[in-house]
DNA sequence: GAACATATCT
DNA sequence: GAGATATGTT
């Protein structure tokens, strides 16, 4: 009967402290019978002693006392201090006393004799531990790893509408089995398939609220990813839209041509409705240049309805000149015939192409810890050199934490991340090109949670 | 059924 | 109001 037990108690170390030597040798023969390896301790002090002095690994404390006293209570706080586990085991059961006890960090206060029941599952409170331990470890470490693995799965699934025929390692488990469920049902028609789609998310959502009522843990986890359209991002996105063309501005090619690691077709479905509205402004316009909502007014969208045009442009010329005059440095080149980029217009001598783009200290959140990193980017465009030809893995921005857009990224703990630390699949393998050689992987975005 | 455009939500 | 998500259409 004992054996069965073997496996979970064998080498967990337990430390008996108890005066009495026939009490101490009773409860030790029980320990050692189901596994457990025993140290006897006849008094308070010596227990300390060994706690902090001791090379011994004590993975469980059991204070034998014949009437809880100061000294217990003492030593029941050393093992608090070093995240030990404590039991009591008292000649007499007091309520109040074992409420102390337990409020003060004691696992379980009992009566003696020692019940064989509760020694047989005493491993019980050390794996408990143990998990807890890397369930917290793990928190600090997921918290890190969150939106890197949300935007891995991007990557990998493709806005959550691809299917990965495999597993992918990602956090989101209910999305998994969304993509699974999509597989399962790929065999439906049409409207079926809407239906079961339309259902699946109004189960997820009531889940998904039924469980953010109960935990804070989960609503963080579930937060997604918002991708900040900043002036730089935005820019990039509009000389996209520039070599697609009029009537060939679809979000899919954008992403392709942009070549922004993590970056979805969603996201940049999303904000080319925006730009088409007329509706999206750079983060310096929104904080200097508050302009009045858009006009476009209901009858303009029913308007739209009747007329949808495909793979349309938004009117971002007057956006680039904008971005322009506010910053010089993000000025584009302008367009060859051979779609190739070159610096400034062909008739005029213009200075190089933007030498530098600065980035601000990144600041990723772990815990309750701010962890800084030096980040810096230098991108240098040369006269007549394409974009790929600057060498896309290198400089091509990833995304750490939040939806972060950077060329380069150093902990100042001396790890360096790079795109492959992150196994960031990018939608575009590396040198695919593009009529005229052109990715635009080069310039540095970031964005923030919103 | 993927990708699109648009509406609506957070 | 920006960006994400839902929904209907191609």
């Amino acid at each position: 009967m004992a054996s069965a037990c073997y496996a979970m108690t064998e080498g967990l170390h337990v430390m008996l402290v108890d005066h009495d030597e026939e009490n101490a040798a009773e409860m030790a023969d029980l320990l050692e019978f189901y596994g457990y390896k025993v140290t006897i301790v006849g008094t308070y002090s010596e227990a300390v002693s060994m706690l902090f002095k001791g090379k011994k690994n004590i993975d469980m404390i059991i204070i034998s006392v014949h009437s809880p006293n100061l000294d217990s209570f003492k030593l029941l706080a050393q093992a608090v201090t070093l995240d030990k586990i404590l039991l009591f085991v008292s000649d007499e059961y007091n309520e109040l006393l074992a409420k102390k006890a337990l409020k003060e960090g004691a696992y379980l206060f009992v009566k003696k004799p020692l019940n064989e029941e509760i020694v047989k599952y005493l491993w019980q409170f050390m794996l408990t531990k143990k998990i807890q331990k890397s369930e917290v470890r793990k928190e600090s470490e997921d918290e890190y790893q969150m939106n890197v693995d949300d935007i891995d799965k991007d990557n990998i699934v493709g806005d959550n509408e691809k299917l990965s025929g495999e597993k992918n390692n990602v956090s989101d488990i209910e999305e998994q089995s969304d993509n699974i469920h999509e597989a399962e049902n790929n065999i439906v028609s049409n409207g079926e398939c809407k239906l079961r789609r339309k259902s699946r998310r109004k189960n997820c959502k009531e889940t998904n609220e039924g469980e953010s009522q109960n935990t804070t843990i989960n609503k963080v986890v579930r937060q997604k990813n918002c991708t900040k359209w900043t002036t730089d991002l935005h820019a990039k996105f509009m000389k996209s839209l520039e070599l697609l063309g009029e009537g060939s501005c679809y979000p899919k090619q954008i992403v392709e041509v942009m070549n922004v690691p993590g970056l979805t077709r969603m996201q940049v479905a999303s904000h080319l409705q925006k730009c088409r509205s007329d509706n999206w402004r750079s983060p310096e316009e929104r904080k200097y240049n508050r302009r009045p909502s858009s006009n476009t007014s209901l009858s303009d969208s029913q308007q739209k309805n009747s007329f949808r045009k495909f793979g349309t442009m938004p009117h971002f010329q007057k956006n680039i000149s904008d971005q322009a005059q506010r910053n010089p440095e993000l000025t584009f080149p302008t367009l060859h015939t051979n779609s190739t980029f070159v610096s400034g217009e062909s008739s005029t001598q213009e200075p190089l192409y933007p030498p530098q783009f600065h980035v601000q200290p990144h600041h990723l959140n772990i815990g309750n810890s701010s962890i800084s990193y030096n980040v810096g980017g230098v991108i240098q465009q040369q006269r007549g050199v394409s974009f790929d030809t600057l060498g896309s893995q290198q400089l091509q921005g990833s995304i750490i934490g939040s939806t972060n857009y950077r060329s380069d990224l150093t902990l100042n703990n001396g790890d360096r991340h790079t795109q492959n630390d992150y196994n960031l699949n990018l939608n575009v393998p590396h040198g695919t090109t593009y009529p005229g050689n052109i990715m635009l992987s080069d310039i540095d975005i970031e964005s923030n949670k919103c």
